[in-house]
DNA sequence: TCGTTTGTTGATTGACCAGTCAATTAAAAT
DNA sequence: ATTTTAATTGACTGGTCAATCAACAAACGA
């Protein structure tokens, strides 16, 4: 049943059956075929759509990084003050889709596609560059070393996900790791003495 | 040439070439065969002391947590002070051969590890708590929630860990890390207002 | 109408690998 | 001296999987 326009749907579906796979398997040992599986399709056509199975990795992680990038865009846009586009930050990274056990188990997995993975390293190395910038730009009139305190943030941010990929609790408690963070930006903005 | 007594080195040569190689790799996915050949060995071998791969993954596991433990153990022993207990625990996460590349991205593939093999899980999170737990201990005079600064400093040192890993820089710069642990510490037990 | 493009798959290939087994060596025990 | 036991391996097996290919189906354009 060949319609036109079916390229975008396809790959987009593959796309988020490889996160969905790559999540629920916890390991990037996922085969093509049950991705395809998972997609609906054939592994030939995912072959066909992406090339290799490296390729089909590579636009996972951009969907992933992406769709984050437009929910820190969109909460660092609604927030006033500095203090809240630091909370944007963080409530960008504990929230929405980022934060489902399946999405943070695949986040978790591209961190070690990305000692592999020239390229998966590179996109891992920009997203981080990114949030240390953003976070970097909000701190700035808060306290006198606005680096370390993103640089320091960034890093809660990353353990507080590998943390949560672990102790694989069903319901996703983003409000714990929010908490966690908000109480470390008081302390370093110097909010509550 | 089989003199009796070969079963401890061997053993302790195929786990000491299953981190090493893993961490040279950056993935789980290094064969048998790879792991025996740096050993030293046939992979026939490894399958006779160790009986599958996934002990033998286990073994690496339990090595590094026992070195870990060591250390901190005899860190611990020599602070007098609480807070100095507190920074034992982080030169123990950062210091020695724990902080080599090699061993950095060997611990994150057992994180991936983990999301599969639940006696790895197991064994993650009692190293986790065991974590937590002396930190708590040690921060318990200093501070109103031992509990919150605990699972903050491990996180902030899993995060540090992880963004290590990435960042393969040639040199371990474990005394930037330390410095941001000590920050932190600093901060939380209201050291520096 | 008929070629062309786009979508799609089943079958196949070629490589790789965990785990098994039978066989070999030599030390230790009797 | 001979039996037992530990150490060790090469060769093999059964299975898995990424990637390829040839073929088919339906829409579109001429």
């Amino acid at each position: 049943m060949p319609r036109i326009g079916m390229m975008a749907q396809r790959k987009d579906a593959l796309v988020n059956a490889t996160i969905h796979e790559i999540g629920r398997k916890g390991s990037l040992d996922v085969t093509m075929g049950q991705i395809a599986s998972a997609a609906g399709v054939s592994s030939a056509l995912a072959h066909h759509y992406f090339g290799s199975k490296d390729e089909l990795f590579l636009a996972a992680m951009r969907a992933i990084l992406s769709e984050f990038g437009r929910e820190a865009r969109q909460a660092l846009g609604e927030a006033q003050t500095p203090r809240a586009r630091l909370s944007a930050l963080v409530q960008a990274s504990f929230g929405g889709r980022n934060f489902q056990p399946e999405v943070v188990a695949a986040w978790l997995n591209f961190y070690v596609l990305a000692q592999t993975q020239v390229q998966a390293a590179r996109l891992l190395r920009v997203y981080q560059q990114r949030l240390v910038t953003n976070l970097t730009h909000a701190a700035r009139p808060l306290c006198d070393d606005p680096v370390a305190l993103a640089r320091t943030a960034a890093a809660l941010i990353d353990g507080l996900y590998i943390r949560h990929a672990l102790t694989e609790a069903g319901p996703p408690d983003a409000s714990a790791a929010i908490a966690t963070l908000e109480r470390y930006l008081d302390l370093a903005t110097g909010q509550r003495p």
